[in-house]
DNA sequence: TGATTTATGTCGCATTACGATATATCTGCG
DNA sequence: CGCAGATATATCGTAATGCGACATAAATCA
């Protein structure tokens, strides 16, 4: 694949976008941990409630969306409604599938954490677009 | 910080950006699995190799670039050199300081990993740069 | 209908990071 | 110089979380 030996500002720009990756996944934590929230279960939220199409989340689409296994999916999924931050219902349509919805709690909470995401975004973006443009010519 | 209130598109954007850094992340993890090193660890040697500047890597410089509590960093130094990635050494300079410096081994691992890395981000940067734009007026 | 597939759930295990705490070394100030 | 405090690293027990193996229930299809 690659066709030249890597150079040591190769493995530096490798080096550079994982820290400013950290850096967001970090912020993104600790924005989630003094709402309460582990990072896992923001995610999960936010997967639940920007998951586009009238279709209602399942545990199942929740695992490909996260990219964990289905009974992963599971025991995050029992955490949240233990936390009171979700809903799971029967579907009607497929007695084997359970459709997840978000409580008032959750949605205000999320509403608070995309809020401040947002800004760090648009804050990092620039950045980390540099960074990325970098592997083009290397 | 927000003036507006959030919409379902800006819930969708942010979760397609987690989206498409998870994709990122699995890969990432599944390629350092199949080198037979967890994602932290290949982190960690990307870390030191990629360590711009003449000063040597140390204990806590790791932490720093990893976001990890320096405890964690010696846990995971730890783990490095007992699987023979790293050597770790006094810094005569100031002893306290612990010293690391990649084996054959993982230059040569390092090596792999990184080259088909820098095919996937190329693959990937477009897309992720697209999103990340699509925060700014947004 | 019975076999297979799909969707979800349970249990024990492994990884890994952290908090609390400990030890060794260095640094600065009186 | 000599000690108090700071710095760097290390150890141990704990907690969060995902996985593998396995189990259950419902749908699908031959």
């Amino acid at each position: 694949m690659a066709r030249d030996k890597l150079s040591d500002a190769d493995y530096e720009a490798l080096s550079n976008l994982r820290y400013t990756l950290r850096r967001f996944m970090d912020f993104s934590t600790s924005a989630a941990q003094q709402e309460g929230l582990p990072a896992q279960q923001h995610q999960a939220l936010l997967a639940i409630r920007g998951h586009g199409g009238g279709e209602a989340m399942t545990v199942g689409k929740l695992a490909e969306r996260l990219m964990i296994a289905p009974h992963s999916s599971t025991e995050l999924v029992g955490r949240l409604v233990a936390a009171g931050y979700v809903i799971r219902q029967v579907d009607p349509a497929d007695r084997r599938r359970q459709t997840l919805a978000l409580t008032q709690k959750a949605d205000a909470v999320l509403e608070q954490l995309s809020a401040i995401h947002l800004t760090e975004i648009r804050e990092m973006a620039p950045r980390l677009i540099d960074i990325l443009r970098s592997f083009k010519d290397r």
